[in-house]
DNA sequence: CATGAATGAGCCTTCATTCAT
DNA sequence: AATGAATGAAGGCTCATTCAT
């Protein structure tokens, strides 16, 4: 059973590559300081530390998949929570509050887009730069389309969307520093009401 | 004359303390990366490596230093900035305009800020942190008048606040490092306006 | 049939052994530097990593055994080359073309015998030296008799049999790494020429 | 007195080089195998590892230090033997002379260029190659001479230099590992002679 | 027997900090 | 006080060798 064999094994490599990157989080996550030495995480993985370059080429490529894999949890989320509306409203309302949740629920994921990965080094930043930009980048479709319906007023969108993502970097970053707010509910309204506000929604 | 002599020495160490930290801010603002050695920091401020030890205890100090510096020059900038005005809203716009034509003028001091800053180690991005905490603090004071003089709807003012600062931080950053958009002037009315409307002013 | 048995798993054995130093040999050749991991010589001879340790018990043992083919293999053809000659000198000179034939037929022997082995470490030059070694003894007998025929005059033999191989290591050599000379004849019969004139041929 | 200080400081600097580079060739000619590894070195002079870079910039540039010493050495050894002698053939012996000379007197210089250099690296061993070809460039311009004035016979000079050349390394070589021959007077002679008769002088 | 993933010692290099001058 | 040479721990990465399957 030569294909068992295989796929037993590449099952096990992908898990191997699974922990591996989970150590990483878990350090980014865990520690003070943002020391992911390649030793660190090959300890922390269980593992030798040569055995860490089976699995990857460098330590960049381990940053590479630790972004690529965060991102693309928050992408699918959100994708997922606008599937339901049409309304450009709603589904901007919608990210919103995908992004709270996802984050709040996994705070170590949050600790990691947000706190730790600008500082570990310049090409670590730039790709956490990418990524928001990305972001900004769909917040800004959903705005032009709502310009254009004559929805919101004159503006240069392309700063509103930034400024919108802005309040979400910020706000969730200081919930999950200094914990959250003691009345959620009013917290959570105000920071989805500052943006509906803030965007001018006649 | 014992008193003027060791002012004099006083003195002569601050400006020592400044010329170091003047020549760490130059080469965080210059270089692409945070290769921000005590040599080269040394070197620039045209003193020996182990001098750099007689004014500071070791690097964190001198990241303290720094930061200390960066803030004052901000928070002094937003008070002279607000001192003509007395209504809340006034103050406040007074306060981000500042803001933005302080890091606009002083590029360099804000990369410094929301660029580099945070790459340098994990301590630094904790201090960070408490300078961002700060304005946000200083700006729910302002909601907070506001509020109690029912110009803006009932909100949690620690969370508007925060969302506040985050567009400015957001968006500053954008334009430091993507350039600054054609139409500054709408942009700039943009973002005044995003917070203004998101504050919910009545 | 144990004995059948025995036997063809002993000539399997040698196959793989073949097999094994046959990749050496052409990584060897090919490769500019001597990046000659035990891993990309059991991946050249189709086995794996782990199989190599059951045919030679470390690399040294490796390099053992290529060292010992080549020197079989040149030792071979230079018995072959003499076998028609009785006169010395016409054994010498039978010697000296079968050595430049070889190596400038089969390039990828001589680089690997000339070029590469030196490099790789230290017990390794110790084993060509014992080539080399080998050739000079062997020169030297053919001396010793010329000497005692008076055909060459009074001369320590060793000495000369030194300098004979001497010229053919530093010409091939050369001719390996700079490339032939546009009159090969002319070079070769300079070589040939060089060194009967030196033994001082009568 | 600055002037002074500067002074002893770079002497003293010389001073430390020249241990480091001393270290790298004890540590050449006596272990085995060719093991320097910048560790082993600065171990070997006295000095911690970090300390190395501060007078050579890698390791490669130690390489070319020692190299570039040893050449030197022989070079000045030969042009300082041949500056009493005008006739083509007096040059060529004195060259000869010096080559054994200083290579038996100072065998550890010999043992590392003919020896260890060749094993341990591929860029070290090019520079290697590089001395020999220079070598070689310079027999062959005395031999272009003699070519020239027709005191020996029609030949491809860089053959026979090459030859030259080769008959030196090899016989120096074998003298340093395995020991002088008793008869050095005899020895000697036969090498020189070799060479001279191979070039065919008239 | 064969496999190739796993191991870990070792390599080169950097840099915050110390210390003799 | 000032200097800058010296230090050595640590980092990323390679590769000969072992071992569980």
């Amino acid at each position: 059973m030569v294909y068992n064999k295989t796929e037993k094994i590449l099952e096990k490599q992908q898990l191997r590559k699974k922990k591996i990157i989970k150590a990483a989080k878990e350090i980014l996550s865990e520690k003070e300081m943002g020391n992911i030495s390649i030793k660190s995480i090959a300890k922390r993985a269980g593992i030798a530390t040569g055995t860490f370059y089976l699995y990857f080429a460098d330590k960049e490529t381990l940053v590479d998949m630790v972004i690529q894999e965060i991102y693309t949890e928050l992408l699918d989320a959100i994708k997922q929570g606008r599937a339901q509306y049409t309304n450009g409203f709603d589904k901007l309302q919608a990210s919103m509050e995908v992004c709270i949740h996802l984050f709040m629920k996994e705070r170590h994921l949050a600790k990691i887009l947000l706190e730790h990965f600008p500082q570990i080094n310049a090409a670590f930043s730039t790709k956490y730069a990418d990524i928001e930009n990305d972001l900004i980048r769909l917040t800004k479709l959903d705005l032009d389309e709502l310009k254009e319906q004559k929805l919101i007023p004159e503006q240069d969108t392309q700063v509103s969307a930034t400024a919108f993502v802005g309040t979400f970097r910020e706000v969730i970053l200081t919930w999950i520093s200094k914990g959250q707010p003691s009345d959620m509910d009013l917290a959570y309204k105000t920071l989805i009401e500052f943006n509906m506000r803030g965007l001018g929604r006649y």
